[in-house]
DNA sequence: TGAAATAGGACTGTTGTAGTCGTATATAAC
DNA sequence: GTTATATACGACTACAACAGTCCTATTTCA
């Protein structure tokens, strides 16, 4: 319930590390080993991370990843809509399209489910990189 | 992600119902039949919400729900913490012991998601019922 | 050429969600 | 008292999401 999922954890661990790290190129075994995460569950969130241009990939032996940006300009938001690909929305109206949802048309809760939601994205929206360092 | 269970949602909608009734016993029925939400499983969250003390069961012919307080003393998380039971929590830390979750020992994010955890539970905690009327 | 690293698809086990069904109990009206 | 109307509640099913594992391909440095 309004948990954020292992991935979302384990991406910001992997972002904060290389932020600790001064920029450093880190691997996901370096990650992995340190931080005892599972290593194929943590490659792939790298993965999408890189694909979303928060981080950018070095192949190859003495490979890795490094920020693509700033730790200033990486948001929690941003580490969660990029992993998790669907909009966070605290309602099926807001995640999805609103037809989905059964009790649309006749749903009271509509708008301050609204405002909630608004806060909440504005919570993670504002916490940046640069602070859980 | 991050998304409240069908069950919060025909809770609030429910108990906003009862409100804007200006407190007359409503039933499941009456209820569901309203806003089109399955009536079994209605009846499974005003049962909860009974036992939570939220509202008040009349049970019998002529029977139903009132309010048992103020729409002004219910807030959004009551409805969320008496119909999930579990407390809210952003990651496994905050919702169940921390030693069940495998990283606590060596995760480095503990402290900035308690802070949004906090921010958002007060998010919630701030919507009353009042205001949803 | 080989070792070290990322890339990514396929699969499994577990958990949580949403909803259904069946039965018991309480109460008002007749 | 009997019946209709309502809540109470456990058991069950179907489905989706989550977390993790396994396997193979590709890239690049030494």
């Amino acid at each position: 319930m309004l948990k954020l999922s292992k991935k979302v954890e384990y991406g910001l661990i992997a972002i904060r590390h290389i932020a600790t790290m001064n920029n450093q190129i880190s691997t996901v075994k370096e990650i992995s080993d340190r931080y005892n995460i599972p290593g194929d569950v943590l490659a792939k969130v790298m993965q999408k991370m890189t694909r979303g241009k928060l981080i950018l990939s070095h192949q190859g032996s003495m490979g890795g990843y490094s920020l693509a940006r700033s730790a200033n300009d990486i948001s929690v938001m941003d580490v969660i809509g990029i992993i998790e690909g669907t909009q966070v929305g605290i309602a099926q109206c807001f995640a999805e399209a609103p037809e989905n949802c059964s009790i649309f048309a006749n749903c009271t809760i509509k708008n301050p489910l609204g405002k909630i939601q608004h806060n909440l994205v504005h919570v993670f929206a504002s916490m940046k990189v640069s602070e859980i360092v």
